[in-house]
DNA sequence: CTGTTAGCGCCTTCAG
DNA sequence: CTGAAGGCGCTAACAG
């Protein structure tokens, strides 16, 4: 056992190498920043031997602090919980390490407060950038950080009135194609179930796009006579509220109940006018899929058709078909723009629209 | 629209403000610093109106530059995509804010690579102390860190050799808890299923717990004479290569089919002894879940038993039995023994077992 | 090629 | 109560 000094035994510092190594300060940064060409390889082996000698390491708050940049930048995420933006943070940190940077992640849990505090904390740690995730800021929360202060990229959620790089799904397509995914496997009555819009972009340009996919796919009674128009709605599911919670899904059950009579009773059997359900995102997905299970058991895919945005782990295991968005590749485009938002860009703003890939699953297939 | 300036307004110093203020440096430090009973009410307000005036942030790398802290602390994680692992940053996140420390979230990915890079980048942004879920790491690796260099709280995994404080779940505890409990349900043959054991203390006890457990608790041939003394494998489940899990699955398939012929030929209906999967955490319980599903389709439940530590999202959704781990507050604890830590506490190093929850579902009841 | 000299933004003696 | 001076660890002109 040896026994580590008691005493914490104070970091090298880089005038310490330079006294080991004989030589100034000025030689040792040279050789921190690779200014390798410019030394004896006399002095520079010199150096490595001192560095090495004293387990060197050089403070990047003092680097930072005086060449005005530390390679910090922050990652401000809405909500952890859900796997989008765990995916989402694979990436950034991919790219991160690849252009050298390093990210200070900060989970505002859905709180707006939180997230306001977090930007304030970011901007006191003097981060180059910062890509949000935005949960409720507004412009003038994010004026500090997007206008005259530090350059900022939005990832999924558009801020009102912030002029700043966005990096997401392609909400229009996505919604689209799952849509017509629906009314193509014979769905005709399709719930569009979201979280309460707030000031979240992306919801409500899914609904919107979902809205009118059913207006122009979902309308045309077509060759088939018996198929009269299909139905679209859109249902509001606030998870943070229980109480609304139920009351919701109490709507949606007296849909599905009044459905499965009409197609136990039939005596012919039509093609059994099954209602479908569309999360905007997984947590919506798994609120429902929970609720379902819990009523009508593990054969609860019978009774509905469930499509969600986001492919968490589970929807293979259960089986519902949805969009998988590109979820790595958004994080790490994010931190390029940001990049290059650092490195002083000036070009017009830019939207990065990704497209989703339709997965279908056993939950829309006949 | 408000056009903001072209050109970054350089964020104003302490300077700034003393000059704004019609003061020294001095005063406004001691403001930021709270000493302000050592100020006159008349310059106190003149510093507040000038911080006000020029929005005036103080600089932390700055401060932690002279004061030789900085409130940073690192917490490395092996595995974000382990719901585990982001449930313990909600209690490290919580614990850090209540007691002013900024998380710099690192994230391994599963890389032995990846958390000594991190490791050594954390310490060059001089993090006062670093909690870490170790993948890999060896006591050298870690010894700048946990021994005469900063502070160290292991979670869940200790590291050979390395002497610091850890929390996590009472691994031992956890395990003959559910053991006895698929025993007690009348399982007779029973997996334990776990990745690789390399260095992860935690997957060692607990298969030395399950063992154990089986020896002591599995043998009795008890009242019931016609069940003799329960079996009790161990399988290694080598998430990362494709090739050994198919092999490890088939032998399961093997071991599963062979008791549901036995199961369904007898003509008197014995207690049918079904085999019962102890998965040692969600992503090896995920994974098998995932391939009696593509195998046995929906019902597959009705061939095998499955219980896991952790307790995952789709875990009710499915009905697996499950350990549920305190890791909110897990990862609280883990901050606050780190801050006691830093704060200069000498004691011996202490060892935070907490409780796992034991939540039976319908996959391992009759 | 190499060392000297100033600070970066802030805190901390040490004198007023 | 208040301010001036020096320094944290490092980089960036300037000279040699």
């Amino acid at each position: 056992m040896s026994t580590p000094p008691i005493t914490t035994p104070r970091r090298a510092t880089i005038t310490d190498v330079a006294r080991e190594a004989g030589t100034g300060k000025t030689s040792i940064s040279r050789y921190l920043n690779g200014e390798t060409s410019v030394l004896s390889p006399e002095l520079r082996a010199r150096i490595e031997a001192a560095i090495a000698r004293l387990d060197y390491q050089p403070n990047q708050m003092a680097r930072g602090l005086k060449r005005g940049r530390n390679r910090l930048i922050g990652m401000l995420v809405a909500d952890l919980t859900n796997p989008y933006t765990v995916e989402v943070l694979q990436g950034v940190e991919a790219a991160c390490h690849a252009l050298g940077l390093m990210p200070l992640i900060c989970h505002a849990a859905n709180e707006v407060e939180m997230e306001r505090r977090y930007l304030q904390l970011l901007t006191t740690y003097r981060v180059e950038g910062v890509i949000v995730n935005a949960l409720g800021v507004r412009e003038e929360t994010l004026r500090p950080v997007g206008g005259g202060g530090i350059p900022a990229v939005l990832v999924d959620r558009s801020v009102q009135g912030l002029a700043a790089d966005i990096v997401g799904l392609d909400n229009h397509g996505a919604a689209e194609l799952a849509t017509r995914h629906l009314l193509d496997s014979g769905f005709d009555d399709i719930w569009f179930v979201v979280q309460p819009f707030e000031a979240v972009s992306s919801r409500q340009q899914r609904e919107t796009a979902f809205r009118e996919a059913m207006r122009v796919h979902g309308g045309q009674a077509g060759e088939d006579k018996a198929k009269d128009a299909a139905r679209g709605h859109t249902l509001v599911l606030d998870l943070a509220d229980d109480v609304e919670v139920e009351r919701a899904l109490a709507e949606l059950d007296r849909v599905i109940d009044a459905n499965h009579a009409d197609a136990t009773t039939a005596t012919t059997a039509p093609a059994a006018r099954r209602v479908a359900l569309f999360a905007a995102n997984a947590p919506v997905a798994l609120r429902l899929a929970l609720h379902f299970k819990a009523r009508h058991g593990a054969g609860w895919q019978s009774r509905v058709a469930l499509l969600s945005i986001d492919d968490p782990d589970w929807a293979e295991l259960t089986g519902i078909t949805t969009i998988r968005q590109p979820t790595y590749e958004i994080g790490y485009r994010a931190v390029e723009f940001l990049h290059e938002r650092i490195e002083g860009t000036q070009t017009a703003v830019r939207d990065c629209l990704l497209p989703g890939e339709l997965i279908v699953r056993a939950s829309t297939s006949r």
